[in-house]
RNA sequence: GCGAAAGUGGCGGAAUUGGUAGACGCGCUGGAUUUAGGUUCCAGUGGGGCAACCCGUGAGAGUUCGAGUCUCUCCUUUCGCACCA
């Protein structure tokens, strides 16, 4: 056995006998209960990152957890291939997408590789193939056959110079990020799906994902945004027409002063035709950005129309604004404001000199003024005839219920989610499979794949597909649809693909049924909402089609936090910063261990420590896994990103963490060794001089146990470490061997899911047997954890005087008095009036005294 | 703006879920080994105090015999917001 811990000849060899055994290769076996562990496959884009390492490190610890559970195990990688990114590089590059996207596949797999994740490498895919991306395009002319794929009309951000569609992220303050010119909205006809077809078995499946983190579903609940409301209608003064509008606060109507509808609205074009100012401001509206949280922020702006609404109860005239905060995408374009009792509607009102009418009153006639701000609480009504003194519940049933009978309005459910919009105007995705023909129709495709050029160079500007007769002329006229899907689209359902990724005749065969649902999901808490909402969405899609048979797809989720690192920079003359690598950076401490200042290592100057940000290019605070690969191992690297943090809080970067963590596999593989040293067949007797050691080894083990159901892994570490800390303590003695043999058996199999390799040898080399992984899983010895005496910590009104020691079995009284009688307890109820003592029991006494 | 989280030593974090705050690791201090640096090993390490003790989980209130944990108010930071993946 070597002396030393040479980690990559180990991992080398662990490596090589997994694939010599097929260790990881996942059949069907109905006999077996199934474990299917997914983490959400990476884009290729060029290296792996710490990011990735973390998450897929995870996985890997669950899936090996599993396996040694007993468990018939699948754990599969792909690649998320299509994507902006690569054309991107493919521009900077000038080399096809595909070209680029391959040739980082490669150079990925071999790092995840070396890292020893646990894959079914048999089952691998990307996206980008046709042989995966025909199934969606085939699933996709279902879609539209039954109604649940339909074309409208949507806005996109527009680059007048690229002659493009951008990105919301090519979008920087409002201009094209390589043009610079200020992004144009434009309308443009799309595929959308309808998701909210499903919008309430969506939020309904949510309450059965026992297994999902409850901020997650919470988001997801929100998302979806589920409203009872009130959909009615207000007419316009001198018109036929009327404008639709919805609210959640009917209670409110009385207090209606103005009318809002967005500046794409219909009826704000109409009267734009004669006002040239409501017209700039329009085409003002229709630059800059589309984000939500940007329009949101921005400064609430907007401009009468010079047009009225008639109150659908008073009949009283009020003005129509055209806004800049109303969205034509969101329910009608249009809102009902009340000044009185929403914020947002105050503040613009206030800014335009509209009048606020207070209609709700707090019902206990406390002070609810509206000078300040809006009183947005549910109250009594006033000034609402004929609804006066209704309360605002009662209010909403009447007020409904009046409209009703009106014939102009009716209680509504809303949902904030709005249908899917899948087109996408890029090359590198996949095709949407449509044809256009010269009649103006549009047909599905019948034949899949629906092929995407890849001998393709990208330059930024228009469409690369529309430059391409073969593909794009079709003949007669007809034109075949150069818009690709969203990339969201491949990676809702890649999760069922891997069940059968070979299945050349159907999207997915009878194997789908046994591995699905995922049983474990992990990846980032940034794709909460989206890609979990999507994938959800696919699979009920797919059930509803006879194709899986599970309601949901992912049984339990974990969501692990973010990787991140310090930042350093120096200000540049022209008052930009120069970003330093924190692997290019050393601090200095004082003598207590406290950060004194930063240097740059190149040149021994100071840096200016920028704040712990997530790891990016752009404040050069990524460090590359890669690096640190090579200087220590996978196994390290494995152990520090599970030991520093749990895996679902933020993950900081410390390098002198990593080296921690090496140390502890140098004094692992140092047992090993002397442990090797001992003759093996030295008897395991005197155990009974270890009962104290035997203890520890087994209540750690016991809590370790806890941790790995609980997901806790870096506590798993903690107690692997104090394990091999108790055991290197005991003293080098023939008897010893019998516990240190136990104990490093149930360490070696304990940290195997998170230090493979090391495991594996150690494992063999001190001869427990050929595959730790097969070697079991340890077990308590409740034995080894009975003690005669217990400790109780004793507290006089609950603050911690003493402990003391008492036999198990003692009856309470006896505690009690023991607590009295210790010594330093005494101080202090000396002179006190003992009231009430409570014991909790084996671990407190607590003397409440006055 | 809306939605979701998180604040504990110099640092990452732990606390068996309302019962000894600071496990484990990093850093720091002292010592041993080494020609030296590094490595490795041993001891110490929340703050104040000579000590007995006192103070301490973002701030403030509350519930409780007992609060890092539960409730309310506030502050700060992070994430998501539909064309980044």
């Amino acid at each position: 056995m070597e002396s030393q811990y040479k980690p990559e000849r180990i991992e080398n060899e662990a490596q090589g006998f997994w694939v010599q055994t097929g260790a990881f290769r996942a059949g069907e076996d109905p006999d077996r209960e199934k474990f299917y562990c997914l983490s959400m496959f990476p884009y290729p884009s060029g290296k792996l990152h710490m990011g990735h390492v973390r998450n897929y490190t995870i996985g890997d610890v669950i899936s090996r957890y599993q396996r040694m559970l007993g468990k018939n195990v699948l754990q599969p990688m792909g690649w998320d291939a299509f994507g902006l990114p690569a054309e991107n590089a493919a521009i900077k590059h000038n080399k096809p997408p595909a070209e680029w996207t391959y040739e980082n596949i490669a150079y990925m797999k071999g790092q995840l590789q070396r890292l020893g994740f646990g894959y079914d490498w048999d089952r691998e895919f990307a996206t980008c193939d046709p042989d995966y991306y025909r199934w969606e395009q085939w699933l996709f002319t279902r879609l539209i056959d039954k109604g649940l794929a339909y074309r409208k009309s949507a806005t996109v951000n527009w680059d007048p110079v690229d002659q493009t569609v951008l990105a919301n992220e090519q979008v920087i303050d409002g201009k094209g990020w390589r043009s610079g010119a200020p992004v144009e909205k434009r309308d443009i006809e799309q595929w959308f799906l309808r998701i909210t077809d499903y919008a309430q078995e969506l939020l309904d499946d949510l309450d059965r994902l026992d297994g999902w983190p409850e901020q997650v579903v919470t988001m997801q609940r929100n998302w979806i945004g589920r409203s009872v409301g009130v959909q009615m209608k207000f007419a316009i003064e001198g018109s036929a027409e009327t404008l639709d509008v919805y609210t959640t606060r009917p209670d409110t109507l009385m207090g209606v002063t103005y009318v809002a509808v967005a500046a794409e609205h219909p009826l704000a074009l109409e009267a734009a035709a004669n006002n040239r100012a409501l017209a700039d401001f329009i085409r003002e509206c229709r630059s800059g950005a589309l984000g939500e949280a940007d329009l949101e922020t921005a400064e609430k702006r907007g401009m009468p129309l010079g047009r009225n609404a008639l109150h659908p109860v008073s009949g009283e005239a009020v003005p129509i604004f055209a806004a800049n905060f109303v969205l034509m995408g969101y329910g009608t374009g249009a809102v009902m404001a009340v000044p009185a009792h929403d914020q947002r509607d105050w503040e613009f009102a206030d800014k335009y000199g509209i009048p606020k009418k207070q209609v709700i009153f707090d019902p206990d006639g406390q002070p609810c003024g509206i000078e300040h701000a809006a009183y947005v609480e549910k109250g009594v009504l006033a000034n609402s005839a004929p609804f006066d003194g209704l309360n605002s519940e009662a209010a909403f049933d009447a007020i409904a219920a009046w409209l009703e009978k009106h014939d102009k309005g009716c209680k509504q459910v809303n949902f904030r989610l709005r249908d899917w919009g899948v087109s996408r105007q890029r090359y590198w995705g996949c095709p949407i499979p449509v044809i256009h023909r010269a009649d103006g129709t549009i047909d599905p495709a019948d034949t899949f794949p629906v092929r995407l050029p890849e001998d393709i160079l990208v330059d930024g500007s228009g469409s690369p597909l529309k430059k391409l007769p073969a593909f794009y002329e079709l003949g007669n006229g007809d034109l075949r649809e150069t818009d690709t899907f969203d990339t969201f689209f491949e990676s809702s359902w890649y999760y069922a693909r891997y069940c059968c990724p070979d299945a050349d005749d159907r999207m997915l065969d009878e194997r789908a049924a046994y591995w699905l649902p995922v049983d474990q999901y992990v990846g980032g808490i940034e794709h909460a909402i989206l890609h979990l909402l999507y994938a959800r969405f696919f699979n009920k899609l797919m059930r509803d089609d006879g194709l899986v048979d599970c309601d949901e797809p992912f049984s339990r989720l974990l969501t692990q936090g973010m990787v991140v690192a310090e930042t350093y920079y120096r200000d540049r003359p022209d008052g930009s910063r120069e970003w330093f690598n924190p692997a290019d950076i050393e601090v200095e401490r004082d003598d207590k261990g406290r950060t004194q200042r930063a240097i740059a290592k190149t040149d021994g100057k100071p840096v200016i420590p920028g704040g712990i940000e997530k790891m990016s290019k752009s404040k050069n605070n990524g460090v590359d896994p890669q690096t640190l690969i090579d200087c220590y191992g996978a196994d390290t690297v494995r152990l520090y990103t599970m030991f520093t943090a749990p895996p679902d809080q933020s993950l900081e970067w410390s390098d002198e963490g990593v080296e921690g963590a090496h140390r502890f596999l140098k004094r692992l593989w140092a047992l090993g060794v002397r442990l090797h040293a001992t003759p093996s067949d030295t008897p395991a007797a005197g155990q009974d001089q270890f009962a104290a050691t035997r203890r520890e080894l087994h209540s750690v083990l016991q809590k370790a146990l806890f941790d790995y159901e609980r997901q806790q892994y870096n506590t798993v570490v903690s107690a692997c470490m104090t394990m091999v800390n108790a055991l290197t303590r005991l003293e080098d003695t023939p008897a010893a061997v019998g516990v240190l043999r136990e104990g490093v058996g149930i360490v070696l199999r304990l940290l195997a899911p998170i230090a493979p390799h090391v495991c594996h040898t150690l494992w063999r080399e001190l001869g427990f047997g050929d595959d730790v992984q097969s070697g079991g899983w340890p077990a308590v010895d409740e034995a080894a954890l009975r003690s005669e005496t217990v400790e109780y910590v004793v507290q006089v009104n609950g603050k911690m005087r003493g402990k003391i020691q008492v036999a198990v079995d003692v009856d309470q009284a006896t505690i009690e008095q023991t607590a009295q009688d210790n010594e330093n307890v005494q101080r202090f109820i000396e002179g006190l009036r003992i009231q009430r003592v409570i014991v909790v029991p084996n671990k407190l006494v607590n003397i409440v005294a006055k």
